[in-house]
DNA sequence: TGAAATGTTGGGGCG
DNA sequence: ACGCCCCAACATTTC
């Protein structure tokens, strides 16, 4: 006798635990094979941080599986193609996924859908990946909302997330599971051995999701408003990578964390992940979000593209050194400081006037936690294009920045060592420090380290003519 | 989830 | 004692 199997479609959701459509794939009562699908030709297809990390991760939901009795089957290809063959040669009867808030992953998702449907397969698709689906969080006109704190306000006036569902303890099956390529087959893992800084930095999966989690429930909450925005110091969660390629679910980290007992910290810790929701909000209701800027002034906003300096910038050459110290750090772990993002981005976008794609897009390709909605959402913030954006005026000074929030310099040491030797009331402008303090420090600018490639006021007061120019249409 | 320019206030030095 | 100036500290406005 043979039954007919389940399909799991996993996407960016590779975790057990709190997986409606997993759930619901062992609760129809026929064998389970989960699917992971790897389309590398699509818009937005992972970078090369995101590979390294997704590797790893689907390593890990492999192991998970293996331990309650499954196994994690890999294909390559359109998912569109890949997985109505995989139902067809299995016998599949039912595919159950979670939706994704991506433009192009919701057209995969309808063109699958049509497909099973002529196949005569049933589908069951489930959201999951967000604490508020998007869509749901609406104004009193059912208008979509385009500042943060109004969504936040309504979402916080909705029903409560549900709770996460348990992952399960044993997976049934199939009695032959059917062949594909293996995770190395995949060609996830760089070529050339750039990864050890990810790897010390990381455990992918979800055990390392949750262990993450408990620290910083332990040492890192309570004290989260005041510490959030020093980089100087371990005071963030870092669970955005876990979170992006859903290791571990926005609702477990909700409950989690309203478990705990109330706290300054606690509330504006879900206020970041409000920023996630407004995110996957903003790109549900504007597909465009990652190409076009949301304000269409910005059509004709007069960039000025310079390889030059973007490749300074890339490189951690600035000459600024909190800017520095941020893509160094994003290039050597595959991830940076959320305060030095906003840093950082303000420097290409306004000081460099480079278009925000061109951030955009390199750190899709950088970080392990890119993740569409957010990135898109939050170039547009710093570019003043974007929903309840920055104002155009609002220029970061870098050394004002650095000094505010890495006041010993302990993380510009930490990341541009070679203004490690300088006092701290220079380290954030070794270009003011006498020559022998910088001989001191072992410092020659324009040798060791890189003098200013730009005058940050004559830059600000160019960006603010340049802003001025798009306000008012004619 | 800025920064700089400009305005105001008040303490203290000084003639 | 008093007015004047300087300037730090803070507040407001502007970009």
């Amino acid at each position: 006798m043979t039954t007919a199997p389940t399909l799991v479609w996993f996407r960016r959701d590779l975790r057990l635990a709190d997986h409606p459509a997993l759930t619901a794939a062992i609760n129809a009562g026929r064998p389970v094979i989960p699917v992971f699908v790897l389309d590398g030709r699509g818009p937005w297809a992972p970078g090369a941080a995101s590979r390294w990390w997704l590797h790893h991760s689907l390593a890990a939901l492999a192991a998970d599986l293996e331990a309650r009795g499954s196994r994690l089957v890999v294909l390559r290809g359109a998912v569109e193609e890949e997985l109505p063959r995989l139902a067809a040669a299995v016998g599949a009867g039912m595919v159950t996924w979670l939706h994704r808030p991506e433009p192009h992953e919701r057209d995969r998702e309808a063109r699958l859908e049509r497909d099973l449907a002529a196949a005569g397969v049933e589908r069951r698709a489930f959201a999951g990946d967000e604490l508020f689906e998007p869509g749901t969080v609406r104004g009193r006109e059912g208008g979509s909302f385009q500042v943060f704190t109004a969504f936040w306000r309504a979402a916080l006036a909705l029903p409560a997330p549900p709770e996460p569902l348990p992952p399960p303890y044993r997976i049934p099956g199939p009695a032959g599971w059917p062949a594909g390529p293996s995770l190395a087959d995949l060609g996830l893992m760089p070529r050339i051995d750039w990864w050890h800084g990810l790897a010390d930095t990381w455990h992918p999966g979800a055990a390392g999701a949750e262990r993450r989690l408990a620290a910083f429930l332990d040492d890192g909450l309570e004290a989260y408003a005041a510490m959030r925005d020093r980089p100087d110091a371990l005071g963030t969660s870092m669970l955005s990578p876990h979170l992006a390629w859903g290791e571990i679910s926005p609702r477990q980290v909700w409950h989690a964390v309203t478990r705990k007992p109330p706290s300054a910290g606690a509330e504006t810790f879900l206020k970041e992940l409000g920023w996630r929701e407004f995110s996957r909000h903003l790109l549900s209701a504007f597909p465009g979000l990652p190409e076009q800027p949301l304000r269409r002034e910005f059509d004709r906003f007069p960039w000025r593209p310079d390889p030059d300096g973007f490749d300074a910038w890339r490189r951690g050459l600035t000459g600024y050194p909190i800017v520095d110290a941020g893509m160094r750090q994003l290039w050597h772990t595959g991830w940076m400081h959320n305060r030095v993002r906003m840093i950082v981005a303000s420097f290409l976008v306004k000081d460099l006037l480079t278009p925000w794609r061109t951030g955009e897009d390199w750190f899709w390709d950088t970080l392990v936690d890119a993740d569409l909605a957010a990135n898109a959402a939050s170039w547009q913030w710093v570019a003043g294009c974007g929903a309840d954006a920055a104002p155009y005026f609002r220029v970061f000074n870098p050394v004002v920045q650095g000094e505010k929030f890495d006041p010993r310099g302990r993380y510009v040491r930490r990341w541009v060592p070679e203004l490690a030797g300088l006092p701290d009331l220079a380290v954030h402008r070794p270009w003011e420090a006498t020559p022998l303090v910088l001989r001191d420090a072992g410092v020659t600018l324009g040798r060791t380290y890189p003098a200013p490639i730009l005058d940050h006021g004559t830059a600000r007061k160019r960006a603010l003519a340049a802003f001025q120019a798009i306000r008012d249409p004619g």
